[in-house]
DNA sequence: TGACTTTTTTATTGATCGATAAATAATGTT
DNA sequence: AACATTATTTATCGATCAATAAAAAAGTCA
């Protein structure tokens, strides 16, 4: 066993109730006190386990980024574009809404402006987004090269679209959106689709 | 004249300089000592002439959602629903990617999520965003009536989605999109719609 | 000129921010 | 049992937060 006293919390959970706080507040509005509070500990036990605010925040967000890769990819797999953009949307709403967690989305919601502190957590999550539309471009440019979109089509307009989309649900959901009310913006993105 | 040491600064001007600071740091990240520098006047002089920070930004959103207005007026003019959110989404693509203010949208990045200390402010920007979606939806009924749009449209949805999509281009414009960039989402849009 | 009013500058206020020092407690090792 | 190591609690650090007290300055009016 490893040396010296025994940490008495674990980790793992300490974290899972960090992102809670986080998905609340931001970045910029939750304070050491609250999350202290919230994950049941004393600011050196958390200082020693996740170094400082913003490597616990860092940590926190690749677990959040870690569970939509999980959905994300099973979208991305489905067989047409189209089902790929429903699925991407439609899990979207789901997770957004989820009764769970806070509603929202933490790519979105932790640090979209911010003061001078938060600038690096800012760009890290701008950076998350952009991997998300990368991702479904990619997707689409298959879609091409398999017949399933036309030559024409303009992927990465086409991608960003989607993904405004997705980031405008998730003002939405901070809102005062209901899961219904979300499921009826990809009932209209469907009926358009894909133009 | 009124009584007593006029006035150094203009109060109007003042305002307009506290705007782009709040548009660029939101309500939380946007200090008094920020404020003051950006407006060129000291602390007192700030309570004084506004009563407080939440007051100011009060005061520098009422400005902000008057020139949205002024904007959003000229386009719920238009003849057709599908000229009426063209117009809007064009708008609203050029306004976030203005180059003499701050990129993204008040509305959205003001106070998404925040401390509890800004948390009626956070409600009074949700507010402000749910009135432009009911703008725009009374703006659908009426092309309901009209027989611009089919009786069964889902106006409510329809309404939302744009607002999403205007949304959603706030948070693109926070991020790394260009003008062209939101155009092209819009293209995405108009090629779609109504569905 | 001097009283009166309001804004200015200067210097702080108490509260809270993120982060830590110091002392105590709990484990494994010798 | 005594030591080494790590985590805990308690108390607090300097910096910064929004907001002001106090005094000097700049104007009107008698």
């Amino acid at each position: 066993m490893a040396l010296g006293r025994p940490r008495a919390f674990d980790t793992e959970e300490a974290l899972g109730k960090a992102l809670v706080v986080f998905q609340r507040k931001g970045y910029e509005g939750s304070s050491i006190a609250e999350l202290t509070e919230a994950m049941g500990i004393n600011p050196p036990s958390l200082y020693a386990a996740f170094g400082s605010k913003e490597e616990l925040f860092r940590k926190a967000l690749a677990r959040y980024v870690g569970i939509r890769k999980d959905f994300s990819r099973d979208a991305l797999d489905a067989p047409t574009a189209r089902e790929v953009v429903e699925r991407l949307l439609r899990g979207t709403a789901d997770q957004l809404t989820d009764p769970q967690s806070p509603p929202g989305c933490l790519l979105v919601q932790g640090a979209l402006s911010c003061g001078d502190a938060a600038e690096p957590i800012k760009k890290e999550l701008c950076l998350r987004r952009v991997a998300e539309e990368v991702a479904l471009r990619h997707r689409l440019e298959r879609a091409i090269e398999e017949g399933d979109l036309p030559k024409t089509t303009d992927v990465a307009g086409l991608a960003r679209y989607i993904a405004t989309v997705s980031q405008g649900m998730a003002v939405q959901a901070a809102g005062t959106a209901t899961r219904a009310d979300l499921h009826a913006v990809v009932d209209a993105v469907m009926r358009g689709w894909p133009g």
